[in-house]
DNA sequence: ATGAAAGCGCTAACAA
DNA sequence: TTGTTAGCGCTTTCAT
């Protein structure tokens, strides 16, 4: 038996009683890389030979250490996701779709939340960085990604969705948020409304600006001026969205109230469609991001839509192409949105 | 300069030139063991020298390499999280629960998705076993969890969650599908319904046949019947369901129609609700699970609530509380479901 | 306070 | 076909 002498083995982890190949070839009795060769499917071993290792493995459980495989091989086959929020619906199927190619390419996902929060990604980043994943797709929340130069210089490919990279030369994958949030509103105005409110992300996020830039666009291409009143910008919980737009709707100042809004993204969005439906009047609305039972409300919400799971599709797709070696210049890819009408967005103007 | 020999050095990867703590300690002109002091913030280092060291460390862009630690330490500090989709809305914000007790207790998160498909749950339960994962969370899908004996017996920590373990003796943590299940049913038995229909998912999953125990139990104790053709299990694609829900609305067989029906997912509650919208007559439904905006259809859906957040905080908690040490017998923690009513469970039966 | 040597479990290079 | 040796980058142990 080889496993009776635990006392003396002190050094080794609390359960850990891991058999390794020395064990294993110990076991079978053949060398130690002739264990290996058969873990890893090389040629060149007996099927007798391999037959008896075979069970010198099973019999003992033992399983790979791939962290001693890594540290020798240098790459570790898995790649990073940084992302807002895993539990956010818009995210869930980036992140799926992230996975999906991972799994292709046979490499694992290690991702985290970086709940929105620059020091936190940071903190993220570079601790996948330590575990030397061979890449990374993040979706920035940070606002200066200076602190990855050295980690992209060492060779870790990184790909940034749904955002751009601030301050650093990189690739990213982006959905069309100005044109598509002028395209909301013109929509809006083709309606005949002529005073839109537009309740927006954190102005530091690039996409909640893309797309403040893309109202303001819109609005003036038609010629009509902007409130100040009628623009809303902060986080998305809840109790903001909610309060800033009941005041946008109560109007009271100078300009009367808006009859139509444009919400800059899915989570924002729910909530407004909440207080709308606890308003006498009606008021239209366009929503940035397709969302799941849109259709079914009533009103049914009319959407820019986005496809995230293109988004991360992409994104992982060009992480994977660096990987394979490809080192032209960063490239930053950007899909379309498509509006789809559905019944709130074609309200017409209400007093 | 160091780094001017790099032709010489091909056994290093294609672009890691990543400097080691060797590489540090020349440069700060110190040995090894001061650069790992400093960099794991160990005592026993004048101020003098660890300034020197970090200046080294920035300069050359030095990030430890956790592959080499962990292969000296034994542990990771990360876990595994194997679940069935990222991307469904009822185990994102599982997914997030649990990763964000593992980043309380400095672990990161590696997670995949098994896609309801026992082999490549196990493929991936076993490739983040290779990589040493101190511990796993897995919402299985296989029905048989016997491989993972030995991993479990070399030490790695294992929590099922939402469904138990197949065969094997393991910690989980669950949700009251039955009694949920019962109490949906007794709800629509109340409000006067005789014909209730149950559409859920495969038979083989857990949480479906205790969902159907449940209906049955109900149906049971309150002396009905139950129709063959008022029960149809399958997976949870739209398609099926949708066809089989038409199927079982349509009655056409000996028995008359059903008048309520419980769903026994969020996934099939969806796509029903999309059926019953394009129906003449009123049908009254319960769904398991809770879901955004359910309060906002028409009528608003009265479900039968888990906390997927919870289920996943707790499992997480075990998990840790496991890799502290703890080693008394596997447990179950079952969780409690609420019913809340909003409309559709409490429509009266219509011919 | 600091450093030298050994070795974690594996793979690459080279013998036999 | 099979085995031996060196060493991946780090932590541990033990000297100094």
């Amino acid at each position: 038996m080889t496993d009776t002498a635990q006392p003396a083995r002190s050094h080794r982890r609390r359960y850990g009683l891991r058999p390794t190949m020395k064990d294993v070839a110990a076991r079978a009795g053949v060398g130690l890389k002739t264990v290996s060769r058969v873990v890893n499917g090389e040629p060149g071993v007996t099927p007798d030979t391999e037959r008896r290792v075979q069970e010198a493995i099973t019999a003992l459980g033992f399983r790979r250490n791939d962290s001693a495989r890594v540290l020798r091989k240098g790459r570790t086959a898995s790649v990073g996701l940084v992302l807002e929020d895993l539990a956010d619906p818009f995210y869930a199927p980036l992140s799926r779709a992230v996975e999906e190619v991972a799994r292709d390419h046979g490499a694992l996902l290690i991702n985290g939340s970086s709940a929105e929060d620059g020091d936190r990604e940071r903190e993220l980043v570079l601790a996948l960085c330590a575990r030397r994943v061979d890449g990374l797709v993040v979706i920035p929340a940070g606002d200066d990604h200076r602190y990855l130069e050295p980690e992209i210089a060492a060779g870790i490919a990184t790909v940034f969705v749904d955002r751009p990279a601030a301050r650093i030369e990189a690739d990213a994958v982006l959905s069309e948020s100005f044109a598509g949030a002028r395209d909301g509103v013109a929509h809006l105005i083709a309606h005949g409304h002529r005073r839109i409110g537009f309740v927006g992300d954190l102005p530091h996020i690039h996409t909640a600006a893309e797309r403040l830039r893309g109202y303001r666009a819109a609005m003036a291409g038609a010629g009509l001026p902007v409130d100040g009143s009628w623009i809303a910008l902060g986080p998305t919980d809840p109790a903001r969205v909610r309060a800033d737009t009941e005041r946008m709707l109560a109007g009271g100042g100078p300009a009367e109230p808006v009859t139509a809004l444009l919400t800059g993204n899915n989570r924002i969005t729910v909530t407004v469609v909440r207080v709308l439906a606890a308003l006498p009047r009606r008021v239209a609305l366009v929503g940035f991001d397709d969302f799941e039972l849109a259709d079914l409300l009533t009103p049914p919400v009319t959407v820019i839509a986005q496809e995230p799971a293109l988004l991360g599709r992409r994104a992982a797709e060009l992480l994977f192409r660096r990987l394979d070696g490809a080192a032209d210049p960063p490239r930053r890819v950007t899909l379309p949105t498509r509006l789809i009408p559905r019944g709130s967005g074609e309200i017409p103007p209400q007093p």
